[in-house]
DNA sequence: CCATATAATCAGATTTCCTTACTATCTGCC
DNA sequence: GGCAGATAGTAAGGAAATCTGATTATATGG
């Protein structure tokens, strides 16, 4: 009846990897030069991913405000990795792509990123590593409440 | 590995559960009168577990410095709901117990902490929140070995 | 052509952490 | 005993990631 959730509840255990994860990208970051936060890092992901989406849509997307996102984004351009081009159905609006300096930082968010994962599902067999990333996805569909997960 | 990872990255996909649980207890903890942020809720229903201990094994447990954990138990202390007492040991510790007015305030987080969880984890059965569960343990285990200071 | 909704942003605040430095105390060693 | 160095807690200060509410420009439907 009762499962093992009881000990440590699942949202502190989550939150617990969280703040792990968030630490150990911290410090890489910090190593790898990049001068970037780790939201910044997120958002620059979320950029060459999702090129030329306007904010509103990319900030649903990212699971936060508009206004969180335009402040990273405000780091973002005046680091010169994103740029901000109008766009020309709407005028309030703005798509946000990729600047061209950005491509080798992202090849170092990426590498720091994999080398993460791999200490994070150490001892995981491949079968594992799958089942737990769709159980955490099944999780997020649950909890995002807003309309369906789609696939990209 | 080219699994499906490559599409959201584990770190980012922790990162956003862990925001959505946060919101939601966040929301729960502000409708239910406790008075509490997340974090000192945490910190309250860590001392009912290891009540007794001392605050740098508390802090340890917690995976926080223990200079954060002092201030969560100032607030709780101020609010009576956690006592420190000198440890008759060790002049310079003190351990933490929960105060009377903890319990119904424990009660409150308890019940937002299963209502949480019944939300993550609808639709799963016994066995897979079983599963997930024991997969995020082990991923905690690769995790916390280093404090935040020993990483490179 | 106006009313209302939407896109981005300004201003300000909260929360959760960290680091660095300091005091009091303990412990082991000569 | 008495000092050297570790350890427990804390004061001070700050960085990062988020939020809310107000503001401005623009769009859109009736």
């Amino acid at each position: 009846m009762k499962s093992a959730a009881a000990s440590r509840p699942m949202g502190f255990l989550i939150g617990d990897l969280a703040r792990l994860m968030r630490r150990r990208f911290e410090r890489r970051l910090a190593g790898s030069d990049t001068g970037l936060t780790v939201s910044e890092a997120r958002t620059l992901a979320m950029v060459e991913h999702y090129s030329g989406w306007r904010q509103t849509a990319l900030a649903d997307r990212m699971g936060i405000e508009p206004m969180t996102l335009s402040g990273f984004l405000d780091r973002l351009e005046a680091a010169g990795l994103v740029v901000r081009k109008p766009d020309p159905n709407d005028r309030r609006a703005k798509l946000i792509t990729l600047a061209p300096a950005a491509a080798p930082v992202l090849e170092r968010i990426h590498e720091e990123m994999v080398a993460i994962r791999l200490e994070a599902l150490e001892g995981f067999s491949e079968e594992d590593a799958d089942r737990l990333y769709a159980l955490l996805q099944r999780m997020h569909g649950n909890l995002c409440c807003c309309g369906p997960e789609e696939l990209s």
